[in-house]
DNA sequence: CCCTCTTGGTAGAGCGCTCCAACTCTAGAC
DNA sequence: GTCTAGAGTTGGAGCGCTCTACCAAGAGGG
């Protein structure tokens, strides 16, 4: 038997008799034979692989993204490699750069904080999506939720229950923040609300959460109530403003953003603006095998969030401003 | 220029001049160079790569032992590729062939629900580190926390509190569930309450967690505490506790095993066992990689849980056994 | 009976690196 | 002035595959 018979069949093509297909995996089960992937990626100049750049493990977002790129992907025959940015540009990059040395054939970055320069430069030699965070004019594709809308959902969901003073704790520089932070504010004008929005500099994590409800319980205008960035924002922004004696949703609603298995916990039950997470993976990794094979370019996907009324927002009890004093007892 | 001079320098050897490390530095950069690490790990017949097998991304869990794994590979330069079992067997067993394939250096499985045969077979093709479940009598190494220790301070905590009524949802087939349970029977019986111990059985899920309250809640001997067998079936306890009308932790105690970022959320205040989680990654990593190096052989680590109070356990009220008819208002 | 076509198989080049042995220079030792 | 010892560099073999020819043999057509 030749190699190239043996590697037809590992490949297992058409073009191989039965008998010797199966005189040839015999004698590889008999050897314990696994072909090497390197050997076989280098010669074959694709990988049949895609990576996936995932911005923080501890985001639940995070893993169920990946089950809809996971699921898309295996569909198609690609594998997937993940790498974990843990919320550093410097490692995401660096992540990147293995990517590309192990010559990926196509990336998905999900949440990724990098320039769309540096994007940009990863695209040119791969084809590449970005799931969480839409550009301008780049040379990438995109899956994204419209985030300015979904904040308007948020805002006119706590308008209709009597809201007046609406507050923003947003996600900083993370992906989305921006069209949530300029959704959130659009919506208090159009309502006639400017006098009484204010937004507090978050990151997108617990601690944010909890340090801009602390900033805003000791401002001068108590907000009746908070629509933070993401739900790990709106947990830690729940705490803070339990432990100043305020109960939600009874004193102070909250909305929090994404619908993450963590708003999902019933002891939880975070009134949240909903992303399709995994048909967002899905999207992202259907168009990159689409353009990997050539059968089409690379788009702007945008998806539609939704309103998800669970237990941390209520009308609201137009109470008057109480001072500090009388809030942190 | 020669090849060979490239492969040096791209390597940094020591043994190249400044001069030509320049002008080939400055060439690759001109001409856009990268190194085809498929290429280089084929002749190099070494992948400075760590495959890490991670059972389920949606539990915080991984994630913060992955940090652990990172950390520690990084400092001896060794590059992670992560994949996600997502809680089933079959895919779990497909990553590993995966890895194989790509000739990674080493294994590392966490949380990992693969037959112990499975296992061994990987083991004799290349190292590998178990993290969070131990095998008897095998070739590749383990880093777990003593389990049964971890479940006896539970206990031990709860019968401090005056609790006698004490059951346990378990997790099932999940690593490190099966000492976990034995460790709670053990005490128990030491204790002298084996004819009030229970064990419900569960699988290391929320959903697990909310099932096995509702039975413990329609049984004939409703427990003054519950000691599950991680956090995250703990949360889907606490929610259907507190639904019946219960509360907790005046009405029941609930205990946790793990200490995840979730039990750490103030608004869930988990008492728990905690894991010493990056530690864990970082030992298991450590060790793989001075056996990969020939310095060391593998061996079984193991941790020491210690038990973390917050707010989810009081002192037993000790009152009367109330009717399911009553609890389930 | 010759020719073409199809099916199943094979030889050999090459993918882009690393590694080894060997080679060329200096520069210092005696 | 010769010898030796590095320091720096290089050619070539080889890692384990795929892929592009190309070949042999039997089937079918005229």
């Amino acid at each position: 038997m030749s190699r190239a018979l043996v590697s037809l069949v590992m490949r297992d093509s058409p073009r191989v008799s039965d008998e010797s297909r199966k005189r040839v995996t015999d004698a590889a089960s008999k050897l314990g034979y696994r072909p090497n992937l390197m050997a076989r990626n280098l010669a074959a100049r694709k990988t049949m692989t895609i990576g996936v750049l995932l911005n923080d493990l501890h985001n639940p977002w995070f893993a169920e993204v990946t089950d809809g790129i996971h699921a898309a992907a295996e569909r198609h025959g690609y594998q997937l490699i993940l790498a974990s940015g843990r919320r550093s540009p410097r490692l995401e990059s660096r992540a990147l750069d293995t990517f590309l040395a192990s010559r990926v054939d196509g990336i998905i970055v999900a949440g990724c904080r990098l320039s769309s320069t540096r994007l940009e430069a990863v695209a040119s030699e791969v084809a590449l999506v970005s799931i969480g965070r839409a550009f301008a004019k780049v040379s990438f594709g995109s899956v994204t939720t419209d985030d300015a809308y979904g904040a308007r959902l948020a805002v006119e969901h706590l308008y209709e229950l009597g809201h007046r003073r609406i507050a923003h704790i947003d996600g900083g520089k993370g992906a989305g923040a921006a069209p949530r932070r300029t959704g959130y504010l659009r919506t208090m004008r159009r309502l006639g609300l400017v006098d009484t929005a204010q937004v507090i500099a978050g990151d997108f994590t617990e601690e944010a959460g909890a340090r801009g409800a602390e900033r805003l319980l000791l401002g001068s205008m108590l907000p009746t109530a908070i629509f933070t960035a993401n739900d790990l924002s709106a947990v830690g922004t729940i705490d803070v403003v339990e432990r100043a004696g305020l109960a939600v949703p009874d004193d102070v609603s909250i909305v929090g953003f994404d619908n993450t298995s963590l708003a999902a916990l019933n002891h939880i039950g975070l009134t949240t603006i909903d992303q399709p997470r995994r048909e967002m993976g899905a999207a992202a990794a259907g168009m990159l095998i689409e353009v990997i094979n050539d059968r089409s370019e690379l788009t702007d996907v945008l998806m539609a969030p939704s309103l998800i009324v669970r237990r941390t927002t209520a009308r609201s009890q137009r109470r008057e401003r109480l001072s500090p004093g009388e809030i942190r007892r």
